[in-house]
DNA sequence: CCTAACTTGTGAACTAATTCACAAGCACGA
DNA sequence: TCGTGCTTGTGAATTAGTTCACAAGTTAGG
């Protein structure tokens, strides 16, 4: 497959929400121009980025909607359950571990690690802080396929070594750092002081 | 100003972490090399985000760790303190609410609004939750600038919109749907879906 | 003062992403 | 069966972003 642009793949992560969201309300077909105005863009736009991909639609006609959702599922690569574990049991993991958007989307929290003593073993819903220590031997037995990383910055190039050395291959990282990662694994960083200060940037730079 | 590029904006961002963590270390001087192994990119292109907003380095020598991380906030809009309210008491409300890496940057979070009566009154380290009745009121004689929006996806449009309307410019948005804002209004969403699906069509089409 | 070793700043070249624009296909009604 | 109205899919054109490559400064040492 041609290398696919990180735009084009949030653009379908967006157009299947809105996909959801209208097929709830029982809408059989819908247009590109529809998706467009729904995720402020334009409808060559979204037929560009479904194109890389195939072709799902009717001319004359648009796409139907259950099956277009069903498509960009299994493009996303939705259409199975993953297994996610959460490092760091701070205020973000605690966040993250009781969030149910994920179960929706097919991610499946089954295991939340610290290092701190008295974290441990405290139970957050049906899941249990479990030891840093343990993570190595969860990753192989429990099979997790994404790591989510909510530690401090010193700890978090550490722990990605060790997650990366056990198996992992997909993190997402709440970490405020730069991590390295071996070419074949995913890693995506969301960085709450970068998000502020594009804020802050275009609020001092306004009428530029 | 020429209209700088949101990866521009983001990578300065970083640049800025760099320097102050050297700095912190008493490194006095710095190259576009340096910065671009820390950051993942190149010094060409350090150089040119750079460039975008004047000559800051020396020939021959690099740049002055201090000058430029001062420059870089300044840039950043980081030379001020912005005042912060987080509408939304849930998880994600109380993970930012306590979040120490905010005032650091120069952020001061000094509200947080819900509408959930049992919420409303109780304490978060020193601040407490206030009604979101009294939403608009405090925007106006607060001065909040920054709104972060952390409540479910079927309320955020109308608290946008009320925000907005009371005069807020700025917004970083984590309920998972796509607001509507005027044009004078900056809006940021993170979106946690989006990155997990990334992940995990990554990870699907792994090798092709 | 001159040379060698560096590193910036920046047009030019290149690559990637978006938008345009239109032929082709489909549904429906006459 | 033909025409009308609509919408897709996609090369071509355009615009945006990145990388190249090098002249121009700067420092240090002889």
């Amino acid at each position: 497959m041609r290398r696919i642009a990180e735009s084009t793949i949030r653009r379908l992560s967006l157009y299947l929400s809105f996909l959801e969201e209208i097929e709830a309300r029982g809408v059989a077909t819908t247009s590109s121009d529809d998706l467009a105005h729904l995720g402020g863009t334009t409808s060559a736009q979204v037929r560009k980025d479904l194109s890389f991909f195939g072709s799902f639609g009717k001319r004359g006609l648009g796409y139907s909607v259950p099956e277009l959702s069903s498509r960009l599922r299994q493009i996303l690569g939705l259409g199975k359950q993953w297994r996610v574990c959460i490092i760091g049991a701070g205020k973000i993991g605690a966040a993250l571990a009781r969030y149910e958007g994920f179960a929706d989307r097919g991610f499946i929290v089954s295991g939340v690690y610290d290092a701190d003593p008295d974290k441990i073993g405290t139970r957050w819903g049906d899941i249990t802080v479990r030891p840093e220590s343990e993570l190595e031997r969860d990753i192989a037995s429990k099979r997790y396929q994404i790591a989510v990383l909510a530690v401090p910055p010193e700890a978090a190039q550490k722990l990605v070594d060790r997650a990366v050395k056990a198996g992992i291959k997909a993190i997402l990282n709440f970490a405020p750092v730069q991590l390295n990662v071996p070419h074949d694994v995913s890693l995506r960083t969301v960085n709450m002081a970068m998000e502020l200060e594009a804020l802050t940037f275009a609020l001092t730079n306004k009428g530029d």
